[in-house]
DNA sequence: TTTGTTTTTGCAAATCATTTGCAATGAGAA
DNA sequence: TTCTCATTGCAAATGATTTGCAAAAACAAA
């Protein structure tokens, strides 16, 4: 709790009840949830809705959550801890969207490992690079 | 055009007109388009967008189009060459959403090599598995 | 601990991308 | 040419996310 309190200073932003909450969550969730998961995982009137989406962007922009997207039209979020950079892949169920998280980070041959590894079936991923352009770094 | 109507008879489905145009849209331009950007490119009043919309299902299920997701929210769409799988990576600018198409398949490794060879700055990836888990195969 | 200032929150309304109901229209088989 | 079923346009419905605004909460200073 140090390190929000810390950090939260350093930017000028107060300590209140719903991103302590937001943050609890988070913390007892290894896996990636949504801003709805979130949402109904606190308790009953915690906090609004609306709420936990400007605080995800807020602990988003401070680097203490990771926003992951599975293409199914809604952000999810996880906590990074202190050392790492959140950095790591998924491995999403297409039905139950169950999640598993995979260390590794190579592809494609991983492709094959990863499917017999954990079982699943009809594996595939999507990759996408993002950067700034030469026209745009003048 | 040929492929477009066998493929669509076999699936008792009709060959026509904003169908036509959009894929003549998706012929002429080699980037992922999201549907509004084709249906500003069709000529006005061509269709309507949410038979832009029922389209592009239509023709990701009969693997004519690939959809992808770059985050911001809009679905891409690319044809798919009557050859090729479609599989490829983009490298999409954080700024003016530039796309530079990638054909190598590898990553990690890539990312300096891809950031090197186009100019791009701080390119970051995002990749996520999909598939069936064993629970769900039952 | 009281006050003053600034950030946050709750609530409701507004956006945006995408989907859907339904009656009218069009494509293709007979 | 006709008949039938797929398809379309249009408008309304969804679902995720954002935003305006006044009230409430944090915190620094007194």
């Amino acid at each position: 709790m140090s390190a929000l309190t810390s950090r939260l200073r350093g930017h000028t932003r107060k300590i209140t009840g719903p991103r302590q909450a937001i943050l609890g969550i988070l913390r007892r969730h290894p896996h990636p949830l949504t801003n709805k998961e979130i949402f109904a995982a606190l308790p009953r009137g915690r906090c609004d809705l609306a709420t936990i989406y400007r605080s995800m962007h807020l602990l988003e922009e401070m680097g203490m959550v990771k926003r992951f997207d599975f293409g199914d039209g809604a952000a999810r979020f996880e906590l990074v801890g202190e050392d790492d950079d959140g950095h790591h892949h998924h491995l999403v169920c297409m039905r139950c969207a169950e999640v598993v998280e995979i260390e590794e980070c190579s592809i494609r041959e991983l492709e094959e490992q990863i499917a017999a590894r954990n079982g699943f079936a009809t594996v595939t991923h999507k990759l996408e690079f993002f950067g700034i352009c030469p026209r745009c770094q003048r």
